[in-house]
DNA sequence: GTCGATACGTTATAATATAACATCAGCTGG
DNA sequence: CCAGCTGATGTTATATTATAACGTATCGAC
């Protein structure tokens, strides 16, 4: 996944989403349902790191009686499958770009508009087994989570 | 820094901690009050990351007269100055083990029993930075945290 | 001495997250 | 069919983490 490219199809990119979450509970043995479903579509839409509030406000609005543990609930379901990652700097969620497939989420995150982008490096997981192997520390789950400037506020901001 | 031996002096390495921020902040020209000093103290005194709240607690025992807003500034200083990291993964602080040194603190979390080891190695950041580079990011504040099993308690769980 | 800057005390509240228990839907074995 | 189990959700209350806002104090520069 590389930074939004603001003119991309973002209607695609969210049917597309779903239709791999479906497919992928589907192999997991595990239940999309209506309300996981739709947490996740929110996650997609706003296409940047949203906050567990923030999408039950989302709901809310559509007249879903939800309260904070249903959004909670949903949520955990779809880390726990692999279909949405936590962003632990941000307290906010964003939907994985590639599920499925085994990997280390690793994030960049703009502070200046608030865009995230999954890296997709394997070599960044490579030296922090290798690291903390060294030390006898056996890995269980990274959190990489970068701050910086996406390439689009960096013109704006000026070549520094 | 390594994972913390049982049998290490812990009064000697809480000490050293303290000369090395009154020199660094020496050094920056920041001041060392007597609550931010408390506050570093309490927070390599459990040699564990802590949270906000528990140092809170801990200065109240003291007698001393603190809201929670006291210990947040303190720990804003810390982290500003360098003398302090906060586990994003925890919502907790532990006392960083080198500071003056620009490093991008990496963590080893042990989910079994809390200790936390500061990672000293380059290529990790080196990777991230190439990675980032890649997709035209630049590169602010890193956060790394991989949870996992401490050599220990590795041991003790059999070995896996 | 007073002005400005910085730190701290205090009260209130915001933002994030979970506990606990009731209900319901769907499945399974008899 | 239906009793009993499991997992998902609704609902209420509350825990945990963090900050806003404003007043007071301390200290150095001028």
């Amino acid at each position: 996944m590389t930074f939004p490219v603001p003119q991309h199809d973002h209607g695609a990119c969210i049917r597309s989403a779903l239709d791999v979450a479906e497919s992928e509970c589907r192999r997991q043995g595990a239940k999309l349902t209506e309300t996981r479903r739709r947490v996740l579509e929110l996650v997609w839409k706003s296409h940047q790191p949203v906050g567990a509030y923030a999408l039950l406000e989302l709901l809310t609005k559509e007249g879903w009686s939800a309260g904070p543990p249903t959004v909670y609930r949903a949520l955990e379901f779809l880390v726990r499958t692999g279909l949405v990652h936590r962003i632990a700097l941000l307290n906010a969620f964003v939907g994985c770009s590639r599920p499925g497939q085994v990997h280390a989420g690793a994030f960049l995150l703009c502070s200046q508009c608030g865009a995230a982008a999954e890296l997709d490096d394997e070599s960044i997981s490579h030296a922090i087994v290798e690291a903390a192997g060294r030390l006898g520390f056996s890995v269980g789950r990274q959190t990489i989570e970068v701050e910086g400037l996406c390439p689009s506020c960096r013109e704006k901001e000026g070549v520094s």
